[in-house]
DNA sequence: AATGAATGAGAGTTCATTCAT
DNA sequence: CATGAATGAACTCTCATTCAT
């Protein structure tokens, strides 16, 4: 969309507006679909309003998916980003801190996944991981073990480098996970915002709660060791300005 | 139906078990329909299937409810424990320290709510919420509303009591309930179990979360001081040993 | 229909309109079926139709048939007489001529089952066989194996009571069936009808085929000299070599 | 479609394979159709596939033929041979016997017309004749009547010369044609091949009828007594009046 | 009060037909 | 001429809801 087009555009423009869509079809009816399923639930959506949504008719829908099963399993697996495995390498050869891994991990995360509308995600497999056991499957594996995956790493980095305690590893990745899924389904959920607490930051949150994790809630002990300087980023807590 | 019933027979019957049963036919309705919402969503459970689980005909399931989102709103109403109002009054009297408040805190909430067929409301509203809005309105006052306040009173009671840093309440909040969710999420999702991932000890991890949360993950530093006696619970956590 | 009901009578008043209607749903929306599909065909008979011929909404179709492809099915099984094995076995004590044996089986089978509308079912099969295969199995082993045996029987015994000549039997029982099907056929096809072609009686046609089948159309000879040396193909028929 | 042609590659293959294929289409067409009807019925052949199966895009198809009851029609006006007509000139310079006639008559009839896939025809005719009545009645018209026609002419013939004793002639006729049908049934109906009965000879059965219908099954009685009284019915036979 | 047969609006899906290219 | 993407009417089947019993 935002990549620079010349000689691609013209070729592409002789193909004739028909054609061009037919290519894009199959996007837009994701997209489309994608919406629908996460604001009202895959029975609740109407194969003909994802059609309508993606300015075709009820018939074209079922040109390029064999059914609204099908298309449900298309629009989970399109928006799986596979990017816990790149990251995954790169973790090998991260050369900071273990905390700031963390940091930076739960950041770009967010900014990469948890705030796009890939997001939603969590909440359609959670709501109909049920009914759809292969994709759960699927799903589970794809995305869900990636990122266990990752952040198991991770910890352990900081327990071989002395930097963590020694600890149960599966609490530990649960407890980082916790609040990124709070936040994905708070996002795609836009009833909360029509609440009072609209001002709610959920980058500040999970940078907040990185440094809860690192250091806890407690008042630290008199020694005035204090965290030194992670520096990663400007820490939202509060008693770091004090 | 076909067996031979004598008159005396009958009349008993009639006044013993049917009566019994006609005054908790709502609550078996109410009972089956929670576990089939929960089991398969809203929209995939039938309404002959609620019926039948609950013992009694089709018919008989509209008798007591006008329809089927008159009974998914009777389900969530239901199944709300106002234990929250009553907790908050127990948090004035308490007398030990801020932390344990916390840790009980959670251990209870997991024993009384989580744990129980409950939790699967928490799943319920996050898939069906948006087409219930009214709902979804109700529950936020009844369930998180008052779940949310009892936090902010413990966490801002550590702070004023000098126990916890200064913080941002409504962010340190957000960070005890996330893996509550989580875990509920997890308890009425029984497609995990399925997994190798049977070993998880919902009860144990939430007492790690609440030491994790109160002093962090990162190796104490040098200086001796320690947490303190905490005491309130056999510590999960492994560092707490060394 | 016409049977005379009495006691009987009185009891099935008492169980309520409603459900006498009940049970004989099932066998209402199965006359409807076998007359639309006949007539119009499988697919092009609407489910619809066939429920309103029933005088019955569309859902109560599918209340008693799982799918139109089950109704169908339904219809086959249902009217398939299995008279021929009956049959089979009162051939066992006839007395007769073997050429009375076959007039009375084509005029009584006329009179049982050709005149009926379950010959319509001939032409059912006969259209539709290939898009349901097990049926056309069925079908085959059900009405058309057994037919053909009966034939195969009788043209037996006339030859082994020199009766009849020698002959190909399977060649026979289709020279005998050949016709049956052929008025089957007009039978359940109003179409001719409307042709001027209006008086044709099967009964008389079938007779007149038998005596034919029996003594050949040619004036008897005077003399054994036979029909001379046609020799326009070498002839198949075995007496002829005698 | 991703292969470079050059011009004159193009020029040639226009002018080559295209215009000779234009021409053909609308009988590759009709075909194609054929096949597909008389395989699955009107209904069940979709319009695509008979498209596919002669090489070009469903747009094509109705490019030549209005409708799909357009094709339908086309289809069974284009294989109406109209032989009998012709036939019934070569008839009146007939010189050998009529009991020849007719086995020369069955004997080509077959070979020209039954054994070829225009024999799916009747197949046709029969399944969906009733959803096209106009058709039904031009089918009746052109391929029906004029086989009776010559079928009666030859009867009488017999009749007149004295061959034949004297009948019934619109029975006989059907005592003639219902093996013929018969056997085009068999014909364009693969599935009695799935059978035990693959070694059926139409021809050879046709002659054999042939015989039948002339001399009948029973052996014939040394002495001129006939058949002896049966008494099962009345006879229709004409014959057996004089 | 309880039943369960019946209903019919509504959803998913198919496919003959059209028309911009 | 030919294409094939797009259409939408028509059809099968579902299921919440009703109501006679």
């Amino acid at each position: 969309m935002n990549a620079p087009r010349f000689l691609a555009d013209k070729l592409c423009a002789a193909r004739g507006k028909r054609e061009r869509r037919k290519e894009a079809r199959p996007g837009e009816l994701l997209e489309a679909a994608l919406d629908l399923f996460v604001e009202k639930g895959f029975a609740a959506t109407r194969s003909e309003e994802v059609a309508a949504r993606a300015g075709v008719s009820k018939g074209t829908l079922f040109l390029y998916f064999q059914s609204k099963e099908e298309l449900f399993k298309a629009v989970v697996r399109e928006n799986l980003t596979g990017e816990f495995t790149e990251w995954n390498r790169e973790l090998d050869e991260y050369e900071g801190s273990t905390a700031d891994m963390l940091r930076d991990c739960m950041r770009v995360w967010w900014q990469k996944v948890g705030s796009t509308k890939a997001s939603g995600l969590a909440k359609l497999m959670l709501s109909e991981g049920r009914n759809f056991p292969e994709l759960a499957e699927f799903y589970y594996r794809e995305a869900v073990q990636p990122r266990h995956e990752l952040l198991r790493r991770i910890i352990r980095r900081g327990i071989e480098r002395g930097e963590f305690a020694p600890m149960d590893v599966e609490f530990a990745v649960q407890s980082v996970i916790a609040p990124m899924l709070l936040m994905m389904l708070k996002q795609s959920d836009g009833a909360s915002a029509t609440e009072g607490r609209a001002a709610f930051d959920p980058e500040a949150f999970l940078a907040f709660h990185a440094e809860t994790l690192l250091h806890g809630l407690c008042r630290p002990a008199p020694s005035p060791a204090a965290t030194t300087a992670t520096g990663s980023q400007p820490l939202p807590r509060i008693e770091s300005q004090s």
